[in-house]
DNA sequence: GTACACTTAAAACGATCGTATGATTGAAAA
DNA sequence: TTTTCAATCATACGATCGTTTTAAGTGTAC
């Protein structure tokens, strides 16, 4: 087989070690090393770490937003002037996160992408670039889903939505003893299945009245 | 008023610090800064860094995991030898995570709260000695209030009513452009009230039948 | 063969990291 | 007053960090 090029190498490396160890723990060499290429060349192809960081994101986070995009209109479609079943908008949403996890050369991308929304300064730059658009698109269709939620509470239940996701990609290490082999992770449909049997009844819950006041803000 | 010791300064400042920028992104040096202590008094106080680390942790958890037990006791009593209601047992589980937003003291620690998950090592110390029996005490109720949901969609479950919290308390410098003015972070009753809500809904959902097969294992 | 652009290599830069050392302080114990 | 000891101080150690420099290769066009 045709051997990788350095930048795709550092690329992997990179992806690979800022997954298990977070982007702050992962030095350079570190990377260089697991990549098997010159330390120097990082800095040729990349310029600095934080562009090798951007760049680590980006090369996975363009194709799983765009195949949500995908899915998406895929449901609006099917389902002509009726608002998309909420269940699949849903699926569209977790599963293109999910099926990289089926992949050898991306099985670590899903970790990274739970490691995000703790990296304050990473997610507004990424956010901005990859994610606005989704943001807008699937508050849009869970909008037209569930009319009558009121926008704070449809904004909390995304929240919420996102966050099943979150969890489950970001304690994939850690949390499997908790899981005792409750369910594999490479089952990506069951996962799927899960989450979205979950998120929806969540999304559909009754809404609470009493909202309490903030003496701060 | 009393000047706080210098362990305690360390401790606060530690615990700012680690929440806004995560512990490999925090230097000792910009602890005692803060702190406005010697650089050495850390290692006088708590050895190594990691030690620091693991204190920062323990100071809070202790207290909110003690409430979240008296929590769930007081509801378990209340239920006599029914099982206690799901929206009172997750309430225990929220809430007492919660409060610390309301205490100027304390309202830094919900966000670290947030990247335990991602912090693998410190997070299997911490689950230890501090979170297993919570585990096990939380998974029990919430077994005994849906006897017919199987142990691995109970254990999934409990992985996404976990996220909801994580997500929110971690996502709180970050996700605020998002959630646009949706509801007060310090809104703890609404928080609550919306967290059980949702997560009341999503552990009750029917269980879809249908799970994949792991080709991997 | 020479010139040239692209890529990789070895080595080192200054800065910053966690940690350790030994002197100094200050108040209680004797 | 003298002794004692926990606490704090300034300072420095060796290691490692991200980044840079300079040179050596590599392939292609002329």
């Amino acid at each position: 087989m045709i051997e990788k090029s350095t930048k795709k190498r550092i690329l992997d490396a990179a992806e690979k070690l800022f997954a298990l160890h977070g982007f702050d723990g992962t030095s350079l060499r570190a990377i260089t090393t697991e990549a098997k290429v010159n330390l120097a060349s990082v800095n040729y192809h990349f310029q600095t770490k934080e562009a090798l960081v951007d760049a680590v994101m980006a090369r996975r986070l363009e194709v799983v937003n765009r195949r949500r995009l995908e899915m998406l209109a895929e449901a609006e479609h099917a389902a002509g002037a009726n608002p998309p079943r909420l269940e699949r908008t849903l699926e569209a949403f977790y599963r293109p996160a999910l099926e990289l996890l089926r992949s050898p050369e991306a099985k670590y991308f899903p970790m990274l992408m739970g490691r995000l929304i703790t990296e304050t300064a990473l997610f507004q730059r990424l956010f901005e670039s990859h994610l606005v658009e989704v943001e807008r698109r699937f508050r849009a269709a869970i909008r037209r889903a569930l009319p009558d939620l009121p926008p704070p509470d449809l904004a909390w239940r995304m929240l919420f939505t996102i966050g099943i996701l979150t969890q489950s990609l970001a304690a994939q290490p850690v949390l499997q003893a908790v899981l005792r082999k409750a369910s594999s992770p490479c089952d990506v449909d069951g996962t799927v299945a899960r989450m979205v049997a979950f998120a929806s009844a969540g999304l559909r819950a009754p809404v609470h009245k009493e909202v309490g006041k903030c003496a701060q803000g």
